[in-house]
DNA sequence: GGTATTGCTGAGGTTACCTCAACGTGAGGG
DNA sequence: CCCTCACGTTGAGGTAACCTCAGCAATACC
């Protein structure tokens, strides 16, 4: 099996995923990238903006933007870090907590849905193949 | 295997993917889209700008800007349709075709790099999970 | 031959990023 | 203690890659 296939059915099933998690956030007219910092926020709670960004992968800057339309939204507020009065803590509402698990669980029955055509044995061997590929090219993380 | 995971070690490989196009691409100042475009273009020979959009899965509107950034390089260029003058035929140049096929050759380089820490074995389940997922969704055909 | 449809493009909008510069704050050296 | 330097965030402004909507030819249909 040759790279260039590969590759192309890899962005075929990336395609349907991207897909799914739109139609997964469309009711709430939530967009992917809030999505993303609301898992984030989940994940560890109140944290720096700029740590936002780190785990996003994306500019200090860019993380502000992504916190404002939370808060606008009352889904995250800021907050003071009281250790360093430079930086603003964010954290998920208890509104922008439930809202995220509701959603996730749509997300995670959507992909379960479209996994389901695999038996287990071809789902071990998809995750252990993917990981591998990600070890090998020092990849530590997945997409926070 | 729980679908999550699968979905999360999916998005890690697609992030590198993603990484390794564009910098296949960044020394000839190339965008994805645009070679994208040029793909379909080095396929298909001379076709109409809406078929293009087709192919792309965009709107034709969208086509245009493609195809005049293309062509403002001297990469591809317009022709009008001999058998019916509301269309506009596009078709890559020589140098847009010598360009293309140069960055496939370095693009491909650089996944079967990325590939190759996999055996034959894992290759072929990889590549039969993928288009297995694919095909339970009812995709037909990759990115074109 | 009048009406609907098709193919392209100008105008203008959106999303999710980016860089650069400013501003307040904190930290280390003399 | 103060001065400079680094850090955290944000305003201003930019970009890529899309989008819709409206307009203008040209074609197709009845």
């Amino acid at each position: 099996m040759d790279a260039e296939q590969l590759a192309d059915a890899f962005w075929g099933v990336a395609r349907l995923l991207r897909g799914l998690t739109k139609e997964a956030l469309a009711p709430w007219a939530l967009t992917p990238s809030q999505f993303r910092a609301a898992g984030v926020l989940a994940r560890h709670g109140s944290i720096r903006l700029s740590a936002l960004a780190e785990h996003l992968r994306i500019a200090p800057r860019s993380a502000t933007e992504v916190v404002d339309d939370l808060e606008s939204r009352g889904l995250a507020e800021r907050s003071p870090d009281p250790g360093d009065r430079r930086a603003t803590l964010v954290a998920l509402t208890e509104k922008g907590r439930a809202l995220f698990h509701e959603i996730r669980a749509a997300r995670h029955a959507q992909s379960a849905d479209l996994f389901a055509v695999l038996d287990e044995q071809d789902r071990a061997d998809l995750g252990r193949i993917l990981r591998r590929v990600q070890e090998a090219a020092g990849q530590k993380a997945g997409p926070e």
